[in-house]
DNA sequence: CGCCATCTACGAATTCCTTAGTAACTGAGC
DNA sequence: GCTCAGTTACTAAGGAATTCGTAGATGGCG
């Protein structure tokens, strides 16, 4: 037995999800451009992530002439969702209020950021009654 | 040119480090009958896993008779911190308050939570000063 | 000291990930 | 229709991850 398929995006799909995000669609060619400067990736290697990608079905793609025009399906939000839950469950006890504890206590979430959510929730609570 | 050595504790990493977090030290024979129940592993297995472990530094042994016991060197904070930070650099563009905001939205967080943690700050910034 | 249960060490088998080369295909222009 | 540049498809190679079997080491007990 082995490894299973990774739940997560991996380093080389992330980088090509991050690009589809930017640029809503693209051809393998337009993304090897855009990779290239960062990242000097072959053609044919960004072209088989794709097509791997494709397969477990986090891009969609159609035919324009020659070439295959692809397209985010798994959204950002979708993305982060993902991998909020897998981190939140295996290190946080599946608990959102122990990771937002952890960023105060690693002083990443300063009294100005709480203030800003608290104010946004009063807001929408407000909304509702 | 192959996939780089994840940052991240692996899938089987994670269940040997949970079971060390609980247990605080552990010979291969109690991991394996911690976690057999769940995971059914034979005990080579968990052997071989929690050696790679041990040469990645994520754990430390002692020799007790012909048996090692294992802890872990890597604390739950210092996983969580790492895993934390992957995930905000790639999906929330190194932003905590993205990330706050996404908790927000998926309704995990509620307002309860975000005054406790308003409490708290400003308790502590109290003591400043 | 010798036996045996138990432990570790080593390595095999399998799958996934990443990179990229080569071959096959195809649409556009002549 | 033929050519050719560009595109996809196929394949390979190597490292990482996961599982586990076998063999060798070793400590305790009679």
């Amino acid at each position: 037995m082995a490894r299973p398929t990774s739940p997560q995006l991996t380093e080389a799909e992330q980088r090509i999800m991050d690009q589809l995000w930017t640029m809503k669609e693209a051809s393998v060619r337009q993304l090897t451009e855009a990779l290239e400067p960062t990242y000097g990736l072959a053609y044919t290697t960004v072209l088989t992530t794709v097509r791997i990608m494709a397969d477990k079905g986090y891009v969609d793609f159609r035919k324009d002439g020659r070439a295959h025009i692809f397209r985010p399906k798994l959204s950002r939000e979708g993305a982060q969702r993902k991998a909020i839950g897998t981190v939140m469950q295996s290190l946080f006890g599946g608990s959102p209020r122990e990771l937002a504890q952890h960023l105060v206590a690693e002083e990443q979430l300063t009294l100005d950021d709480i203030e800003a959510l608290r104010a946004e929730l009063i807001a929408k609570h407000g909304d509702k009654s």
